[in-house]
DNA sequence: CGCTACGTTGAGAACAATCAACCCCGGTGG
DNA sequence: CCACCGGGGTTGATTGTTCTCAACGTAGCG
């Protein structure tokens, strides 16, 4: 059987971009490829850490719970993420397939013994992670302080640019989650993101097209609000 | 003149934790000890990325700004704690001290080029990392859905939990910044903020005793309130 | 001894949540 | 083939938590 890894198209945008072609073999070697349904689990939170991830396609969605159910989405990842870093044994969020998706499954221990063979593949990961963690510092202002319309401006900007980085078109996006995942990602209901999409849309600034494709037709204004101008 | 770090107290705490006492001194090499005041600053946000901090004593607290001035603690630090992890050559955040402070200073550069040597520091600050970033996704779920008394209620217990791990005293915690930050950092106003303290006061949740300290009267029922019960 | 920064409390306003109705679409089964 | 069902989305009416504006108290400091 052929290696998966040495046609991965999607290599340069994750851990495996710190390997050369002889060495992508190792991760190859501990692989396995997953196809997940709408809907399923692939992280349980509370669970045993046995397993890092590789996004490939799809969309995944990543949320930690209160006891009551209230949710709150700690991002959404898309080809080329990494999810599963884990300080301690346990699992400390959940995560699903928003779309049908494929991903790269690897044991973590393996993994971390690949970590230790090879330097810089750890220096990768740490630049992810500190790439991830000033993501997480932009969505904490974003969540503390900008209201429901620099939210979703916000929101909208970050998935073109993040579409953009993955070579597809920066304008009209794809937005695969529902109403409700934007409200758990943003700290709104489903209603008020509702709401405040017809509200852009209503003065021009988006326009709704089918399929969940949306189109940014003034930019420049939504960059104004997403920074709260 | 005697390296400082050799006498260094919270070093277990610290990225020097993963290094060997004659290691260290290739870190107290290029080490700059600096005592901060009462609200001045330590980096800037936008300011090309030279240095990388430890905190030693006293508080700092980290924030973004929005261009209006609305503001967003994304964390306050404590002695150990570590400031500066920068993926880009520019700050992307801001911080200063809340109360006079003293911290270890070391380029950037050349930080780097011991992270490279020694590997083993390397995953150290992967593992701190990773830890922060836990940290980032739980500041995720209180700011986006939980409300003022649950987010109060994890705040205390945060601070109760942190000093805790310095060896400081579990309960008459020691609450050194203002209403005004502790706002900032929970997205919510200095009134609000005041008015929640005096309603779990009123419960006889906590007590406010003088010099800023704050009893937990009532932990287990603060625990309940934090996790949304 | 007054100034200023911080904290508290009150009254009213505002933004988003809640409760509710309705639409649309796709899937399913009679 | 079509009626039914259910999930997702939109919109409206009302409520409610938090913000805003304001006044006042207090403590530390020049």
């Amino acid at each position: 059987m052929p290696s998966p890894c040495a046609a991965c198209s999607i290599r340069h945008l994750t851990l495996c971009a710190a390997l050369q072609e002889n060495e992508v073999q190792e991760m190859a070697a501990i692989v396995t490829t997953m196809e997940v349904g709408a809907g399923e689990p692939l992280i349980d939170e509370g669970q045993p850490a046995t397993h890092v991830f590789n996004v490939t396609s799809g969309a995944v969605r990543v949320y930690k719970l209160l006891i009551d159910g209230r949710r709150q989405m700690t991002g959404f990842l898309f080809p080329g993420d990494f999810l599963g870093l884990a300080n301690e044994e346990i699992y400390a969020y959940s995560a699903e397939a928003v779309t049908a998706s494929t991903v790269c499954r690897f044991p973590r221990r393996k993994v971390e013994t690949l970590l230790i063979k090879y330097p810089k593949m750890e220096r990768r990961l740490l630049g992810m992670a500190s790439h991830e963690l000033a993501a997480a510092q932009e969505q904490m202002l974003l969540l503390g302080r900008k209201n429901a319309r620099e939210k979703i401006a916000s929101f909208l900007l970050m998935l073109s640019r993040r579409a953009e980085q993955r070579g597809l078109p920066a304008d009209p996006i794809f937005v695969p989650m529902s109403r409700n995942d934007i409200g758990d990602y943003l700290g709104l209901t489903t209603e008020t993101v509702s709401r405040t999409f017809s509200d852009l849309k209503s003065k021009g600034a988006i326009e709704l097209l089918p399929a969940g494709k949306v189109r940014l037709a003034q930019r420049e204004h939504l960059e104004e609000i997403a920074e709260g101008a």
